[in-house]
RNA sequence: GCCCCCAUCGUCUAGUGGCUAGGACACCGCUCUUUCAAGGCGGAAACACCGGUUCGACUCCGGUUGGGGGCGCCA
């Protein structure tokens, strides 16, 4: 039974990397018919909040990565507690009660050497008494024994891995009875949650040895690992906040589809043998192996994910997008008409690469644009011209009848204005409803409007050239 | 400093000893066209370096260089 986690810390929002880490942990279940498990790991009180824990949760939701069970590390301190004592009672797990700064001087001691820092073992080596005096006089952590040995891992990504836990030293895993860390609670859960394969950031490649040690210590099933290389900024470094929205929740508020998200982040550091690009989640699920997972990291490419957000906006029906951006439609514009909105849809979906952008550049359909009169002016004609030209569209528009207002006819009848030079006509006509240098063609947006309220923007217009 | 991982166009990648090194994004042309998109057609663009192994290396081995990750009483 393949049974895999999603496990962040609830300290920041879930950002591109984690929903890659929590995507391929759900392809990888799905695949194997297996279950898919989201665990807040919230160990540190201090940094981990609410607020994230709800932001990772939505987040994985909107983008249709469902979970099977969800556990919260803070509410299985008693299982934690339990397993330390039974270490410590088996002599496996001892208090230390250095104090932080013996410790640093011991670390920078050891770094000068050029050798790996890590702990003496020092407090192993207490009599009872000591332990006792301490026991009263310092405050202590929780530290594991760890056997010198090469410790092998077979990783399904990176392959054989060799770690020599002489460098490790004995490691904290937990702060007090109460409060177990990472390194601890994380490969009990995975033991006692019954995990077949941990999917997890490279960053996590070298926590791996003493995670086994520590089920080792319990007797505890070791599951199989996969490390996934890096998601990288565009300068090589971590991606972070400085590089703009990364944030799911952030990409949403921008106007990104989850199929687009999902498609392009499928495909950083996976592909298929063939050159198959688009895939819906579904076919993702059917396609995914972690053996086409790459090693080495992949640099994360803005213009990628607006390519496959246009790709999906391109394809969805204006009464999907509707029902996406009704909302935020009608709050920016207090603008309720849902069909005048659907046929605005029709026609700028083609052009937008986010909902946002969408609606923002919807904008001379809800108010009267404002615009520099040189605007109207087509290919270096004098303004005269071009007047004189906004004047015989207005005598043309009107003469259109309320019933006949449609893109075909207005085009037709103003066409015969200029029929060997069309942008005469059709450029101001076009910045007068728009006040835009680049727009849908006018004669779409003039039968949007209506011919009152286009009538007045030509009329505007002329009255910007006298 | 120490440990681990990695290395094909700018980016994401296909490629598993013999290929004109393929695709996608981005970029540049042309086309369409009142503008901008979208569409169609075309173009430029890569095997990091040095040694081996081999009849033959982008592919295998070693080294160099470069990049990434880790070395917490964070996760």
């Amino acid at each position: 039974m393949v049974v895999t986690r999603f496990a962040p810390s609830p300290t920041g929002k879930l950002h591109l990397g984690g929903a890659r880490t929590a995507l391929f942990n759900f392809l990888f279940a799905r695949k194997n018919k297996g279950k898919f498990i989201l665990r807040i790991e919230d160990t540190d009180k201090e940094r981990s909040k609410k607020e994230f824990e709800e932001d990772i949760k939505n987040s994985l939701l909107w983008l249709n990565i469902e979970f099977d069970s969800f556990f919260r590390q803070s509410e299985r301190i008693e299982t934690y507690k339990e397993l330390i004592k039974k270490l410590q009672s088996e002599g496996k797990v001892y208090k230390c009660f250095c104090t932080k700064e013996e410790l640093e001087a011991q670390k920078l001691e050891q770094i000068s050497q050029g050798i790996a820092p890590r702990y003496s073992g020092r407090c192993s080596k207490l009599t009872k008494e000591e332990i006792s005096f301490f026991e009263r006089t310092r405050s202590y952590v929780f530290r594991i024994k760890v056997e010198p040995q090469k410790l092998e891992i077979n990783d399904l990504i990176k392959g054989k891995v060799i770690f020599d836990t002489l460098l490790i030293g004995d490691f904290i895993i937990a702060k007090s009875e109460e409060e177990p860390l990472f390194n601890f609670a994380t490969p009990v859960d995975d033991a006692l949650m019954g995990i077949s394969h941990v999917i997890r950031g490279e960053d996590h490649l070298s926590n791996t040895p003493k995670q086994i040690i520590v089920l080792k210590s319990l007797n505890m099933p070791i599951p199989q690992y996969a490390h996934l290389p890096m998601i990288l900024s565009k300068d090589y470094s971590k991606l972070s906040k400085r590089h703009g929205a990364t944030s799911i929740s952030e990409l949403k508020e921008e106007g990104f589809l989850p199929e687009a998200i999902i498609n392009f982040i499928l495909l950083l550091g996976w592909h298929e043998s063939s050159d198959r690009e688009i895939y819906s989640l579904n076919e993702a699920i059917e396609a995914f192996s972690l053996e086409r997972i790459q090693k080495k990291p992949a640099v994360f490419n803005e213009k990628k994910l607006i390519w496959f957000n246009r790709y999906y906006l391109l394809r969805k029906s204006p009464s999907e997008i509707l029902s996406l951006t009704y909302k935020d439609f009608k709050e920016k514009y207090n603008f309720q008409d849902e069909s005048y909105i659907l046929k605005i849809i029709n026609l700028a979906k083609e052009r937008a690469s986010t909902l946002k952008e969408l609606i923002e550049n919807s904008f001379y359909f809800f108010e009267e644009p404002d615009y520099k009169p040189e605007l109207l002016i087509w290919n270096k004609a004098p303004s005269t011209a071009i007047k004189e030209f906004l004047e015989k569209t207005l005598n043309v528009l009107e003469g259109i009848e309320e019933k006949e207002f449609n893109p075909e006819k207005i085009k037709l009848e103003l066409s015969k204005l200029s029929p060997n030079d069309l942008g005469l006509v059709f450029w101001p006509f076009r910045v007068a409803l728009t006040g835009l240098e680049a727009s849908p063609g006018p004669f779409e947006i003039a039968s949007i409007l209506g011919k009152e309220r286009t009538i007045q923007r030509v009329k505007k217009a002329i009255e910007k050239l006298s």
